[in-house]
DNA sequence: TAGATTGTTAATCGATTAACAATC
DNA sequence: TAGATTGTTAATCGATTAACAATC
């Protein structure tokens, strides 16, 4: 099928959907319609039909979708079926985290190997290699990567950030709460802890404020 | 100063701010404009001056904003101020590393204890308690825990979740990649790493699609 | 056929941006 | 005074929701 142009807010809601369509069981319905995706994601059915145009051929009325067409054509348009590789630099604690994290495989993400400053081992328990800073650009180029995770303490995230484009690399997914400059061609995505430690806060004092008036 | 309504669009820039303002050196110019800070991290200055006009108490024309009143005004609206204490549920490796991470303090989290059907030592690296399950509701009682994070597997997820609510919780925040039904006064925050990995692997797709055209 | 469901077109809502007056 | 900057009011943009026709 032909992708239409999709938005960021709908990018944000498809890995929901797969995720609920793979925690059904193997044996459920062949068809599941976007009522019952709704219901189940507490979500508006009307969205749900919508974002779902934008990446299957349609179901069909009073049927619904293909399950497992859908589960596949949602998993190929978020590229989960072609792995990508990248590379972690900082092998610290949070670093090793996702070394270990065997899930990622299931999006299509492929950890090659860890870079730190200062490796305290030359492999992680899973037998990745963690290699020196200055080896970064060699391996890079050697093996093609375009993804660079970032998981040093906020200090060296920009630094680390500057070297992984010189090293041809082009997605950045960065642990470090800071605001990193790049080039425009250049995607940064900032898994920011404050953000949601911010909600989250928000929301319990509210609560509290509502338990003050009761 | 009296507080208005805030979007979480809004919320979610604050911490933004707060870390920009907090790199910069310690006797740097007492004042910083909007535009200033616009700059610095990439957005347009009228959003950062709305953003800013809900939570100080107004900058100076000509001059812009005290900056160390700005940044208390900033955190104390994020309740950085007054810390929250939490548990966690999940001693695996993302769990340690979350234990582990010492950068929370500054965002008034105070992760007090975790839990674990099968905990492997009795305290972490750094001191704090890894606690079998069925302590759970008596220690969040006592403690009057309000907020729990999860960092067990998949499967497990919702289940835990209902535990929590079960012991009084009211906020939580989630690293495992499920929907978690919950009743309506409870938020529940997912760090949702399969939405960050969708536009990154999106935006990688659209550079080689560009590359193969050139 | 009747009813459930899809997909589209129009209406609403909210958030961002632009224009401008106020201020130091 | 002139110019930089703030904060507000209006215009634009995009995303969500509502209404409805099409379909099996």
């Amino acid at each position: 099928m032909q992708y239409k142009e999709i938005s960021k807010s709908v990018l944000k809601r498809l890995p929901g959907y797969l995720t609920y369509l793979k925690s059904l069981p193997e044996d459920d319905a062949t068809y599941i319609s976007a009522t019952a995706l709704a219901n189940a994601l507490g979500m508006g059915e009307v969205q749900v039909r919508k974002d779902l145009a934008l990446v299957s051929d349609g179901g069909r009325p009073k049927i619904g979708y293909h399950r497992k067409s859908l589960m596949e054509d949602i998993s190929q348009f978020l590229g989960y079926d072609n792995t990508t590789d990248a590379i972690l630099v900082g092998a610290g604690k949070l670093g090793q985290a996702l070394l270990g994290y065997s899930g990622f495989k299931a999006y299509g993400l492929n950890i090659l190997a860890a870079f730190d400053t200062n490796p305290v081992a030359d492999r992680t328990e899973d037998g990745k290699p963690i290699l020196p800073m200055d080896e970064l650009e060699n391996y890079c180029r050697k093996n093609k990567v375009l993804m660079g995770i970032i998981t040093v303490p906020t200090a060296y995230a920009q630094q680390v950030c500057d070297q992984m484009i010189a090293c041809g690399i082009k997605a950045i997914w960065t642990f470090a709460p800071v605001h990193l400059d790049v080039p425009e061609n250049i995607l940064v995505q900032s898994e920011n802890m404050a953000n949601s430690l911010a909600l989250l806060s928000m929301h319990l004092k509210a609560q509290i404020k509502e338990s003050d008036i009761l």
